[in-house]
RNA sequence: GUGGUUGUAGCUCAGUUGGUUAGAGCGCCGGAUUGUGGUUCCGGAGGCCGUGGGUUCGAGACCCAUCUUCCACCCCA
């Protein structure tokens, strides 16, 4: 847990130091807001709530035939819980559209939950946590979180990629292999690129339907894979500049990359025309971050969403996030020990438990250490020392005091150094001055 | 959703072709040390062998079901 707080406490710093204030939502939602919107296979990782009451008093024998399971899960579950916390977070605005100021900028660290089969890197509930800004179409907004991402992955030492990508370029490279109505076919297979190689993706897209004329085109697109971002854009402007929609996303890219130039990004930002992600809601700049030493998927991800909140009823609401997967950051600081020792330590010192002349002598000293911001404890039972130590010792508590008659008559403290064994007698002033 | 894998003490794991009373290391508790932990020595507790059924004279081992763990695929981030 002093783990998992010390990953929630860097993130929520980044988070409030640039600005996002805190919500949190329901675990649950109306099953209605969440179907549709992740695409068929998000619909099938959902959990589902069963109704209270008796759910099958309005079920006739034909929806409860096994082919039918489908239409029938919807009509005895009317909630689920979260798949991710994008979409609630659209329902909040719009459920509070009169109470929030636009641009509006929140941040939500929270559990989300999928009805996955759980593996390496994957889990049937982790924590998201999410910054979003909405109601601005700014490319500042996508600075910034590229900002954060970075802020965020240097205070946890985890060297990273933050590869970017705009599906409106997406949207032009179909459009010029002439088949911008297969977007999403062709974006999941050159997603793959990595991990399957160019040939199966040729596979997969003349399964789809793609002819061989149309993957020489793509190819040319792939193969800037290790270009620079100059490079990158040099070639995008010559093979689709004259395309609308690919002039825009290179004009927004082109913006964001010359603002993050005067930055002190310290992680690399890559242009990478193969990232894709799968969440069909993107329209804009989409990002996603890696870990350079750990293979465990993306640990963070994003992007602009132009219209997420008109399924809701309020249109043209544009909003851009990213959501650092807390589960997998884990992973990777633990797996490259990179957590802090510190981070276990909570009590700074404890009073060893004499009785109760003792205790009454301890407690206003103990009060005075809380005072002056000391995480401080009293061993709550008069038990032999042994024990006590033991547990101060496994607790990793850096000082011991102990009270006991010579140092109460003498207004004193002796405190002991766990790390070095070293004694000495004391006040408690001095000893406030020594550990500050 | 598909294929595979795992489950034995608090933890990590042994356990022979099915054969008496299921073991080890670590941890825990007690003692050596009555006001001194982390090292050492001695002693001790702790098990529905995931669950339910079956085969057998006999099951921790074999079979079926179910749950669980982990892995790959699909997919996702």
């Amino acid at each position: 847990m002093a783990r998992r707080n010390y990953i929630f406490d860097t993130i929520r710093e980044s988070f409030i130091r640039f600005g996002f204030e805190a919500i949190e939502t329901p675990a649950m939602e109306n099953l209605s807001s969440l179907l549709g919107k992740y695409g068929d296979e998000g619909d099938k990782l959902l959990f589902k709530i069963l109704n209270s009451g008796n759910y099958l008093s309005k079920i006739g024998d034909t929806e409860l035939l096994p082919e039918n399971s489908k239409q029938l899960s919807t009509l005895i579950c009317e909630k689920g819980l979260r798949y991710d916390l994008t979409v609630p977070f659209a329902r909040y605005v719009v459920q509070h559209r009169n109470d929030i100021t636009f641009p509006f900028k929140r941040y939500q660290i929270q559990a989300v939950w999928r009805a996955d089969r759980p593996q390496k890197g994957r889990y049937r509930e982790f924590f998201q946590c999410d910054v979003d800004v909405i109601g601005s179409t700014s490319l500042l907004n996508e600075v910034e979180l590229i900002q954060i991402v970075d802020d965020v992955f240097r205070k946890l030492n985890i060297s990273a990629t933050i590869k970017i990508n705009n599906r409106k370029i997406l949207a032009a490279i179909a459009e010029k292999i002439g088949y911008p109505e297969k977007l999403t076919d062709i974006t999941v297979a050159m997603d793959k690129l990595d991990k399957i190689g160019l040939e199966k993706v040729h596979e997969e897209l003349l399964s789809k339907g793609i002819s061989e004329d149309s993957l020489e085109m793509l190819d040319v697109f792939m193969n800037l894979q290790g270009n620079s971002n100059d490079e990158k854009m040099g070639c995008l402007r010559e093979l689709i500049g004259n395309s609308s929609i690919g002039s825009i996303g290179m004009s927004e890219l082109d913006k964001v990359f010359s603002y993050l130039k005067d930055m002190d990004i310290k992680n690399k930002v890559e242009l990478d025309l193969n990232l894709a992600r799968g969440l069909s809601y993107y329209t804009g700049a989409i990002i996603e971050v890696v870990a350079n030493d750990v293979s465990i998927g993306s640990i963070c991800g994003g992007g602009r969403y132009d219209d997420l909140t008109g399924i809701f009823g309020l249109k043209d609401v544009s909003g851009v996030g990213v959501s650092f997967g807390a589960d997998r950051i884990y992973d990777v600081l633990l797996q490259l020990d990179l957590f802090p020792g510190e981070s276990m330590v909570s009590t700074q010192a404890m009073f060893v438990n004499f009785g109760e002349k003792e205790e009454e002598y301890c407690l206003p000293l103990l009060a005075k250490l809380r005072a002056a911001g000391i995480n401080s404890e009293i061993y709550p039972e008069n038990t032999k020392m042994k024990k006590q130590m033991t547990y101060a010792n496994n607790k990793n508590i850096p000082f011991v005091l102990l009270a006991g008659e010579n140092e109460i008559k003498e207004g004193k403290l002796t405190v002991k150094n766990m790390k070095s064994s070293e004694q000495s007698l004391i006040n408690i002033d001095e000893f406030i001055d020594l550990i500050k």
